[in-house]
DNA sequence: GTTTCGCTTGACGCGAACGTCAACCTTGCC
DNA sequence: GGCAAGGTTGACGTTCGCGTCAAGCGAAAC
């Protein structure tokens, strides 16, 4: 395991920190990927492409709890191996409002699909955790019949 | 769902089922691709990259069922987010002999690395899965009070 | 005022996993 | 012999998901 900062555990550099003082609940941007274990041309990209939409404090990016939260999907999403694309269209649905029939619909049919394609995904996981188990155990028996 | 040939389904055209007269157990590429649903080029990039080595009959490559076993493998791995290379020397490690004991220990080290990964990205799915339930369950809660 | 730190916007580079196109070679049928 | 179907090897193109500079900016520290 890397060591990870929990999210109670943010670094902030002592200019930050200063300069941080008025807005406690914005994180900076080097913030947040310390966070999350990933650089911040990662995070820049996930916003080109949609994903995220942080405030600006002048032109430095401001991140909110909510941003923090679609950034978490994200990454989860990631690997579970869905595209950036797909990724946003998720988090998009997530937040949207659902109480326009038409919307509620589309989102009923994109969950449905997820749906399928994880329970498909967690079938062939079950499958070749089983095969590793049988893989495993194969191994151990020939290690000790073969040893003294 | 795209109509997939069944195994037992592979067509082989009038010329190619002419051809093989002599080797019912060998597929060519075309045959191998319309069976699990890719392009004969993805099959010989996997070749390029070392995870099938079919025999050849001349030039023409032939597949046995033991490559056929591999390939399905591929497309398993690839469906859980593998890289070429990890598959490679999970295959190839399926496939090796496991008496030699070095072997067999760095045999289980992987075999320990891969089911940890899995055992994460199986927690991911289920409570990706949880959400989606929560989503839905909460969508159609919102299309029955606003009906009629 | 100037240096420094953290951040900004381009722009180009790159590896993975193929798609696509060109040119050529066999095999078998007419 | 001729022709088409299927297959072969390059070689270059493409998309995705960032990495890696380069140049500049704004606020704080000295």
């Amino acid at each position: 395991m890397s060591p990870r900062a929990s999210p109670s555990t943010v670094r902030r550099s002592p200019r930050t920190a200063a300069r941080a003082k008025a807005a406690p609940t914005g994180l900076s941007i080097a913030e947040l990927a310390r966070e999350f274990d990933i650089t911040p041309r990662a995070i820049r990209f996930y916003e080109d492409h949609g994903i995220l939409r942080p405030a600006r404090a002048g032109l430095r990016r401001i991140y909110s709890a909510r941003d923090r939260t679609r950034l978490k999907l994200t990454l989860r999403g990631k690997r579970l191996g869905l595209s950036l694309q797909q990724i946003r269209e998720l988090v998009d649905m997530y937040e949207s409002r659902k109480d326009a029939q038409p919307q509620a619909r589309r989102f009923l049919a994109v969950l449905a699909q997820h749906r399928a394609a994880l329970e498909q995904q967690r079938e062939d996981i079950e499958v070749t955790l089983a095969e590793i188990a049988r893989h495993e155990a194969e191994c151990r028996r020939l290690l000790k019949t073969g040893e003294s």
